[in-house]
DNA sequence: ACCTGAACACCGTTCAAGT
DNA sequence: ACCTGAACACCGTTCAAGT
């Protein structure tokens, strides 16, 4: 059903979420080089021009799918004799919302310096963090660690698994021909950054205590 | 002098490395979105497709590009008795390499998939690292966790730097107005986060030799 | 070996005007 | 409240042809 109560209207009005859904649906089928203004309008029926109403521009619209995808991670129940626990489950949803979309790391990261999207992700790391018992400014330091280490490896993941699609594999840098342990490997290669990261942290705690 | 020996050339022809040359000053004064092909050519009083004989398409350029910036950065002598100092050392070698040029860390992230520039960083990084007696695979994949963090890092603080510059700042975000102490506490939380990853990997080390 | 000229198929954004 | 129509100022890339 169509949010207008005319059924005799020619054509349908948007509202700026139906315009972020179907520019999520476009990201995800397509990828980020082929969400342009032109083509999401082409898809909602409309002039290219009628976007500028929804939106100011298209960095906005970025910044508030890269919000979308970040909001869809999966809650993590914190526990509270286990910060490192937290913070790893924190590291890995957020890893599983990046990947829910086709370049969705690209996009977050394209949206850091306005705080929006990966502000959001800064914050759910930093809040995990605080469990250990860091202060405010060093929690938030850390979580951006976190953070950039995450964005850039699911980022580098996406980036490779789209350059394999259209075939330009250089078969030195894929070793794996056939992909089949690829996946395990780059989830163990993601699980290796983030100990490096925890015990890291963990050091830290135990130097300050004494 | 040009490289024509005939001085009643009517214009001058360009090699492989002008135009390189001419791309990283424009990336180093105007930055990645205005660095175009047409504005490349224009500068050096080309037509556009005249640098489709150097460079196969603008990713290939930027590629090079990126290899330029990386081998740029200084030259670590490794200290065979402190590993983790020649790592800190590399990790600041290369992050003094990205910020040498505009948008260097962009250049460098966006090539990461092809392997060039970015390739020869987590070499370094592998190399130094491979002084504290890690498996080969092992030494790769916290190199790339390293890679991942200082060019998230890098990339952050330029993004900033050029929104500062045109004026846009959240000052929710860039909570020091002056920008007096800004410098110092961006480069404090680089070290914070090398410092978390070096002590992962010293950590990885003690548990590995008992 | 290196470049021109012309074309193709696109971009993001603005703005007055319409309903 | 939401969109059209038309325009502005651009993009990257290809390809035959020139010197």
């Amino acid at each position: 059903m169509t949010k207008s109560g005319d059924a005799s209207d020619r054509y349908v009005r948007h509202t700026r979420e139906d315009v972020a859904a179907a520019a999520l649906a476009i990201l995800d089928e397509y990828g980020l080089p082929d969400l342009t203004m032109r083509r999401l309008a082409s898809t909602l029926d409309v002039q290219p021009s009628a976007l500028y109403w929804h939106f100011d521009n298209k960095q906005t619209l970025l910044a508030h799918l890269a919000d979308q995808i970040i909001a869809r991670a999966a809650v993590v129940r914190p526990s509270t004799n286990d910060w490192a626990g937290s913070v790893r489950g924190e590291a890995e949803a957020l890893r599983d919302a990046l990947l829910a979309f086709r370049d969705g790391a690209e996009v977050v990261s394209s949206t850091l310096a306005l705080g929006l999207g990966a502000g959001q992700a800064q914050e759910r790391l930093a809040r995990a963090i605080a469990a250990a018992g860091f202060e405010p400014e060093t929690c938030e330091i850390a979580a951006a660690a976190f953070l950039h280490f995450i964005l850039g490896h699911v980022s580098h993941e996406q980036q490779r698994l789209q350059a394999d699609s259209l075939g330009v594999v250089n078969p030195a840098l894929s070793a794996d021909p056939a992909g089949i342990k690829a996946g395990s490997l780059v989830r163990q290669s993601f699980d290796f950054g983030i100990t490096l990261l925890v015990t890291g942290l963990e050091q830290q705690r135990t130097s300050l205590r004494r």
